[in-house]
RNA sequence: GGCUCGUUGGUCAAUCGGCUAAGACGCCUCCCUUUCACGGAGGAAUGACGGGUUCGAUUCCCGUACGGGCUACCA
């Protein structure tokens, strides 16, 4: 009897959610679902200066915008709770405790200035960053030069301190990873990192192991820049005693932006396309970023682009539903170089989307987007649905659906005259004064006998259809777009059909 | 600088030693449509470099180059 699959994501609330978080929630989900498994939602808020007001709710909204629900959570409480490290504050002190009373790890009671001198101190042009580690740890302030006694006297005194991991001096440190197969690093070229923190918080390596393992954890998937820590977490693992039950690991492909560098939520808007989830407002510098679903993307595609971005299932099928993908994932299809986001393959993701779409699932989104653009349709929702079809192919995002349906219930506010001026003269004038006297006859507003009628008195007129049907355009649209001008009429009516022919007759005027 | 991961068209990518190197996005041409799109047909464009291993390397190994990540009491 295998463990059931249990996974995480463990995003910090400290802005928005950018793509990569997404996808890496996306893989988990799809990785718990296949098996059978719970996905956790985690928030690893120890960084008290780096929180930020409403981003864990944020966090929430955008996972229920992608449909990517988390089993267990602080919304959904299971058993292993609480699911906010600062909840759990004292469970890491036990554990770091533990490590120093083993000899694996020791109190620190450098100050940051300390660490600055010590830096500068062994700068060097061939070492530019010193590190805390097995050869800077004896000139420190630390636990390794006194007795243990001796160091928690200076805590009892309430002297602040760290607690930092002693990383061996010559062992070497390997792990298969899901992704890249065996990766292996020595273990003196890792620093000692801190462990608990002077303020009693936990950093990251302490917690994300801790947590993993209380919270039974299978698999842990997470970002390739968590990488050159992996030691530090191994070694963790290791020396609590728990490698039985250490999961598995896979370290995702980074997503780049078009510079080739890591995408960034610092500049959410230097790209000129979104990077988040949602539209997110960082409530102390008052910055706004905009975010992939306002911008009009449907959850559907937003999925299935990350998705497609890093991993394929060899079929060449691009375009996937949630459960296919759930199915079809395997993690070790995964790609291990990272990958430039491309803004113009993901707005053709929407597109197919929209496309495949019925217009009862476009209806709610569609209407939003006339409400807020201030257009109060004069239409039932099926007559909407209707017109929905006869647009959604030339819909690449949501906001396209505005200028797209603009014209159906309302006279286009500007009509492109210089479109058919030019060929213009007395005989279309009376051809579409001919039209109107027709069309206000028909009995019945059908597109098929408003084409016959059309194509009637073009015939008598020795006109080709052809180019009365650019002029008819544009007095319906405005321009030179959108569906067949029949189909348009149709759903106009007769009455703004003909009354949009008269006013553009009339701008015409009779000069010609 | 050190450590580490990576490297197939502009971008996403298939290939698990047999390649005249898929497919998709984008771009270009044509057809359909006297609008815009959709759809269809076609085109330009790729294995970083150098060594090995092999009958045979894009595929395996080693170097080099280049790129990313990390190098905080941030995650």
């Amino acid at each position: 009897m295998t463990k059931p699959v249990r996974v995480r994501f463990a995003p910090s609330p400290t802005g928005g959610l950018h793509l990569g978080g997404v996808r890496t929630v996306l893989y988990n989900y799809l990785f718990a679902r296949q098996h059978g498994g719970q996905f956790i939602l985690r928030i690893e808020d120890t960084d008290q200066t780096r929180f930020v007001p409403g981003a864990e709710d944020y966090i929430f909204n955008c996972l229920a915008w992608c449909g990517l629900v988390p089993d267990e959570s602080v919304q959904r409480p299971g058993a292993v709770g609480p699911y906010r490290q600062s909840e759990r504050k004292e469970m890491y002190h036990q554990y770091a405790h533990r490590l120093v009373e083993q000899g694996d790890a020791y109190y620190a009671f450098d100050t940051p200035a300390e660490l600055e001198q010590m830096r500068e101190r062994f700068k060097t042009a061939e070492n530019p960053s010193p590190t805390y580690n097995q050869h800077t740890r004896q000139h420190m302030r630390n636990s390794l030069h006194m007795e243990l006694e001796a160091a928690r006297e200076l805590i009892a005194e309430g002297t602040p301190y760290v607690v930092r991991i002693k990383m061996p001096d010559d062992e070497t440190i390997r792990f298969t990873d899901m992704i890249r197969g065996e990766v292996s690093f020595h273990s003196s070229q890792v620093d000692d990192k801190v462990l608990l923190k002077a303020d009693g918080m936990p950093t990251y390596h302490l917690a994300v192991v801790v947590d993993d393992y209380l919270m039974q954890i299978t698999h842990a998937f997470r970002g390739e820049e968590w990488l050159s820590s992996a030691p530090v977490h191994l070694r963790l693992w290791q020396q609590l005693g728990w490698t039985d039950h250490m999961p598995q690991w896979a370290h995702l492909p980074l997503i780049m932006g078009p510079d080739g560098a890591k995408l960034s939520k610092r500049h959410g808007n230097k790209y000129g396309f979104p990077i988040f989830a949602m539209n997110w407002t960082d409530p102390v510098k008052n910055e706004f970023t905009e975010g992939f679903r306002e911008r009009g993307f449907l959850p559907e595609a937003f999925v299935n682009l990350l998705a497609l971005l890093g991993w394929n299932d060899g079929s060449g099928q691009e375009i996937m539903t949630l459960d296919e993908m759930v199915s079809r994932f395997s993690m070790e299809r995964v790609h291990s170089a990272g990958a430039q986001f491309d803004f113009e393959k993901a707005k053709w993701y929407n597109h197919e989307w929209i496309k495949r779409s019925s217009a009862q699932r476009l209806l709610p989104d569609v209407k939003a987007v006339l409400q807020q653009r201030g257009l109060q349709p004069t239409a039932t929702d099926e007559q909407l649905a209707s017109i929905i079809d006869l647009v959604k192919e030339r819909c690449t995002l949501l906001p396209d659906f505005y200028e797209q349906l603009a014209y159906f219930f309302a006279a286009p506010a500007r009509i492109d005259l210089d479109s058919i001026s030019g060929k213009w003269n007395e005989q279309k004038t009376l051809f579409f004064a001919e039209l109107i006297r027709s069309y206000e006859l028909l009995p019945y507003w059908q597109s098929t006998d408003l084409e016959h009628s059309f194509k009637e008195i073009a015939a008598a007129n020795h006109l080709k259809p052809g180019e009365l049907m650019l002029p008819f355009r544009i007095m319906l649209v405005g321009g030179k777009f959108g569906p067949g001008v029949f189909d348009i009429a149709q759903h106009i009516g007769q009455a703004d059909t003909i009354g949009r022919i008269r006013l553009t007759l009339g701008l015409l005027g009779p000069a010609h």
